[in-house]
DNA sequence: CATGAATGAGTCTTCATTCAT
DNA sequence: TATGAATGAAGACTCATTCAT
């Protein structure tokens, strides 16, 4: 009996997940293209093919729904970007941040709608929502700050006002990205391994102390 | 009576300028703060100090005036940026783009407001309107891309995928401007010359064929 | 222009008081018969014959004009009931009794629609709206209590626990005047002077020391 | 084996019962404290600590329950008050009244919970609901006329429109015990006998012939 | 019998836009 | 030209009830 019990309380808790995911990719759908304001819980009930109700049995609001998206992207973007590691054993940090850049680049391609609401909805929603990816973006910033001041102290970045240099290298990140998973942006045949290297040889050029040979720092490395 | 008539004419179309600014004042003013969709006619019409109908008299919807406000963006920033030039009396690039790039950051300074609203209520209205910022962004990105090629021809700026590479130029501009612009940027202080020999330093040495020496551009050049 | 200006914004504050009554008028029907949780407010926009966004033009929320109309009902009753006077030339109290509850007979079956409510939706909108309601009926039957005290003082009211007492008074009014008021009640022929004997009769050989005789007080009086 | 089934029968016929009661007890609860609008059924299933569907299984509706809760206090107050004897051996008239006032008072304080929903929510739900309040009550008031036509026959009552005071009858007993079981009373020290003898007292001096003396009648019999 | 996920009709409220004065 | 009252489409959210397991 227990066991039966247990089974059936496990697939229960299973299509529980299941029912939730498939409203979260509904929404994830419905607000990569509609933006927050313009996307309707009704649009996102008939991508689900969902009733109204059930949509609340999920999730508490439409924001809170938007919110969790976000969260989802954060922790994603999170597991990405990694310190550099400057142990014995460890790798030229400018191939770790190859890999870093080219894992990025790959992780928000595979999550291209989420990515797109995370670019786009930049802003706009309420005091509190604003200061959410305030805050996400802070820390990002933060942690290339971090990186760059390592690098300084290696004698590998140029002595410049960090903090605003970071925002730099932030920025150029953003927006490559979000163009590039735009619907029709101009360089759509780029495989991401030369996206990744000619962003990574922009900003380095622009943090690291060095010749500038216009060599790609794959070949470089 | 013709004169008279013409003076009135004149005195009422002198009205009508005012008024319309009057209005677009204020509109500026709440989107700035309120972003364009939690922005309300009402708060416009309080604003201004005027009634509902003469919004309507002067604007067709809301979204009008919005798009009057970008329109008013771009235009001033296309007034900024200057193709480099290269005949023979003309100064040395570098010194021409560090003009264009200080102007710019004096010009988005100067019109805090609006710019605010560029940077951040950059997409999400609807397709129409986002394309509209797609393609002022397209037509920025596109001046860069031009300047860089001519750069490449010069044997300044150094081989790499132009299209992408402007768009991170773009992208660490609109990044640091709309920090720089937020209520509590971290960089209260800097001057504006110190903010542009920033970024451009930043991007220089990162498009820029020659060695990296650590030195902000305007001691070099 | 002045006066035209001043004719004019007359008119429409006038147009204003109109429709919020219309509007009242309507919720009172709409409220006496369905109650408020039944009434809803479409209910209300179809019985005023006005468009939604006309009805929170006047009123800020569905609660809001219950209270407004409970609020008319309060402020009648407070205008009828009266302190009892003791000066020299004063009605004896009997008499000036007798006018008070004739009068609120009078008011109460005059308010049809807005007595029914009070009296009806006793309780149980929310704990903020029945303290109002509880305050209200406190506030007459305290008023009460200082008759009867006072009475007691002139040796007119028998010794007793006054403000439980005050609240049979109150209730005995209560009950009959929701009896009175609806639909089809059993005394539908009965004058509103017998209606008033009636209820002041059961009510003072309730609280009255002397003979009862099974006269009516106006014949005593 | 018919056995069996019988006890098994009977077993589950019990259980039933309690399921039942477990839920009725849970609703009471509720509804007491929250009112018939306000409570949800999931206030009474998270109360009864009960599924959903089981709720419907055991009642029809929301409405169901409690028309059912609101039978329990018919009967208990018809079993409550009883006609006035007559007979050779019975108790003086006076008597057998404060019996039954004193018993009712009892009773409606031992179900705190369901008198307050009886006395509170007296109305405003819909046509039929408030059909069925209205037949109680009119059941009571009948049973006064009847006891007071008899006690006009015996030369007890004065005369008056007696189907109007039964109403300020019923009256004053329904407020006062409503504010004697709400949350903070002003009788709260008062001992029921001496609220029974007080109503009663109230009410006898306003259906009773005779000399009114302030005695309270526990002290005249 | 019991469960609780799913349903969807119905509610209140907002706000850009229109139009008579 | 200026006003502001009126409009109504559209949106988010609730909750009693059903039904497959």
């Amino acid at each position: 009996m227990t066991d039966d019990d247990d089974k059936r309380k496990a697939r229960a808790t299973q299509r529980r997940i299941e029912r939730r995911s498939q409203i979260l990719d509904a929404a994830r759908k419905v607000f990569s293209v509609k933006g927050y304001h313009a996307a309707s819980i009704t649009d996102i009930l008939e991508e689900a093919g969902v009733a109204r109700g059930t949509f609340y049995l999920y999730f508490p609001s439409k924001r809170a729904i938007f919110e969790d998206l976000l969260e989802q992207m954060f922790s994603q973007i999170k597991g990405t970007v990694r310190r550099i590691q400057t142990g014995a054993g460890a790798a030229p940090p400018v191939e770790q941040l190859y890999g870093t850049v080219s894992q990025l680049v790959e992780v928000l391609e595979g999550n291209r709608e989420l990515t797109i609401i995370l670019l786009r909805e930049a802003v706009g929603l309420d005091a509190d929502f604003d200061q959410k990816l305030n805050a996400f973006y802070l820390r990002l910033a933060t942690m290339i700050e971090a990186a760059m001041h390592l690098g300084q102290t290696m004698g590998l970045v140029r002595p410049c006002e960090v903090s605003l240099v970071a925002r730099c290298v932030l920025g150029s990140v953003k927006e490559v990205m979000l163009r590039l998973l735009s619907a029709d942006h101009p360089w759509a045949g780029l495989p991401r391994e030369k996206v990744a290297r000619e962003i990574l040889a922009y900003n380095l050029h622009g943090i690291f102390v060095g010749i500038a040979d216009g060599t790609p720092p794959s070949d470089a490395a």
